[in-house]
RNA sequence: GGAGAGAUGGCCGAGCGGUCGAAGGCGCAGCACUGGAAAUGCUGUUUAGGGGUAACUCUAACGAGGGUUCGAAUCCCUCUCUCUCCGCCA
């Protein structure tokens, strides 16, 4: 949520900068209902404070033994038009917040301007696509015969599920330990356990709600609980309605989670394979920091992602997403592409973002400001470091050979006890 | 799943229809005392919104929402969470 100050006082600023991103605010709609709120407000307050006044004087003229009668008599008709104008004020204050809350956040001035993804500006490149002496197959063809079993995913469930067995499984593992080891012990993360279902109140905070409830898995039963679209939404939550004091920040927290997207309106996009999935296993990164550090902290949090890619030694490039292609929550993303030689192409892997204070505001994250002793708005980020699923899809394809068999990385070798090359088994 | 108890400020805890944003204690901050510290004393110490240059002032919030009342932390209803006992369970 944006700052409402920013839509009382700063309107057309706000409007302007909102224009950047595609979004249209409506400042005639937001003036007419701030106007109105404002009388209702002020009309609200005086009538409270005639109320107050008259009910002191009732119960001291009680005490005194008094007849009350006449001060009764005074306030009779002040009750009604309290509930008046208070349910006058609710419904203008829900309506204004109903309008606040789709409201997407400002894009950072260094995000670069630009309507889709071909307006993305590539930042960096890491290491080369291997020069392979035969034609490189993808995944699921490679997949097949090893372990990745879309077929009888679709028996179990339905489309884009996976099953994965045998030595895949286990490098799938080994990847999820490995990540979670290099961001404990090297990065400095705390490590989270946490719930995979959520209450709406989560979701509100970090800006999943109300807007994209349809990309959300929803439970039908007596608990209205959601499934986690992705560990951002617990991990970010733990800050909610809480207080910290500078010695407690930043906060840095990781944590491994399956993630669960309807993926609703993606329908014809990336239905082959692993890379569109309803349900995919994340290790994610949050970093929760005082405000005038968060634009260092993602860089930081992004060379934490990109360090996963290169001790992997796979080869990738960092976009900074343009405004028409960053999240709604965000105001500046980078994401990490990873070269695939199944599509010849570098495909999403991680994406890592600032929020400002966007989300904070939502979930009411603060932290005591010792200059000013007040509790301030902190700053959340988080990116994925990384998306463990589309991780094997890279290791199984830029490790392949021409009898395709695939080798394990190096850094994977602790993880999987020497096993120094996946053979398809055929079973 | 059944029965019962509870939720008050950073923490503990009193209040059970009016002068209560809330006693008292702990903690924290400042000042005094001290060579320094401890102990002690004094003062201060929730958040959000509105008005005022400011001193200050108004409004709201005692788990959440609704109701009764001139007036609710206090009475009533619903919900959420916590604890105890029984049952079930990885």
């Amino acid at each position: 949520m944006l700052d409402p100050k920013l839509l009382r006082s700063e309107l057309e600023q706000t409007a302007a900068r909102l224009a950047r991103r595609g979004y249209t605010l409506d400042t005639k709609l937001i003036g007419t209902l701030e106007i109105r709120r404002k009388n209702l407000k002020i009309r609200t307050q005086e009538l409270q404070n005639q109320r107050n006044t008259h009910s002191k004087a009732i119960g001291h003229a009680k005490a005194n033994g008094q007849d009350i009668q006449p001060l009764l008599n005074e306030v009779a008709s002040l009750g009604d038009k309290l509930k008046q104008a208070e349910s006058e004020l609710d419904a203008i204050q829900a309506q204004l917040l109903t309008f606040q809350l789709e409201i997407p956040n400002l894009p950072h001035d260094s995000t670069p301007t630009g309507n889709r993804d071909s307006d993305n500006i590539e930042i960096r490149r890491w290491g080369e696509p291997r020069q392979l002496a035969f034609e490189p197959r993808d995944h699921v063809d490679l997949g097949a015969e090893g372990g990745l079993d879309f077929e009888v995913a679709a028996k179990l469930t339905g489309a884009r599920f996976v099953v994965i067995q045998g030595q895949l499984a286990r490098l799938h593992r080994a990847l999820t330990q490995f990540m979670l080891d290099l961001h404990t012990q090297e990065h400095g993360y705390r490590e989270i356990y946490a719930p995979y279902l959520v209450n709406a109140d989560s979701l509100r905070g970090t800006g999943q709600l109300p807007k994209f409830e349809s990309d959300l898995f929803k439970l039908s039963g007596d608990l209205s609980y959601y499934l986690i679209p992705t560990a951002e939404v617990p991990i970010t939550n733990l800050a909610r309605d809480r207080i910290f004091e500078t010695n407690d920040l930043p906060l840095r927290y990781v944590a491994h989670t399956p993630c669960f997207r309807s993926e609703a309106g993606s329908y014809g996009k990336d239905v082959r394979g692993m890379i569109r999935q309803h349900q995919f296993e994340k290790v994610e990164l949050v970093q929760i920091v005082r405000p005038e550090e968060s634009y260092a902290t993602l860089e930081e949090l992004t060379r934490h992602a990109e360090t996963v890619l290169q001790r992997l030694e796979l080869p990738y490039r960092v976009m900074a997403l343009c405004t028409g292609d960053i999240g709604f929550a965000s105001a500046k993303t980078y994401d990490l592409e990873v070269w695939l030689p199944g599509q010849r192409k570098y495909r999403e892997i991680s994406s890592c973002s600032n929020f400002e204070d966007f989300q904070a505001r939502r979930l009411q994250a603060r932290w005591r400001n010792p200059t000013t002793g007040k509790p301030e708005l902190l700053h959340t980020l988080n990116g994925s470091g990384l998306a463990v699923g589309r991780t094997l899809v890279a290791v199984i394809e830029n490790y392949q050979d021409e009898r395709g068999h695939i080798r394990i990385p190096s850094a994977l070798k602790p993880y999987l006890r020497g096993l120094e090359v996946i053979i398809p088994d055929g079973r």
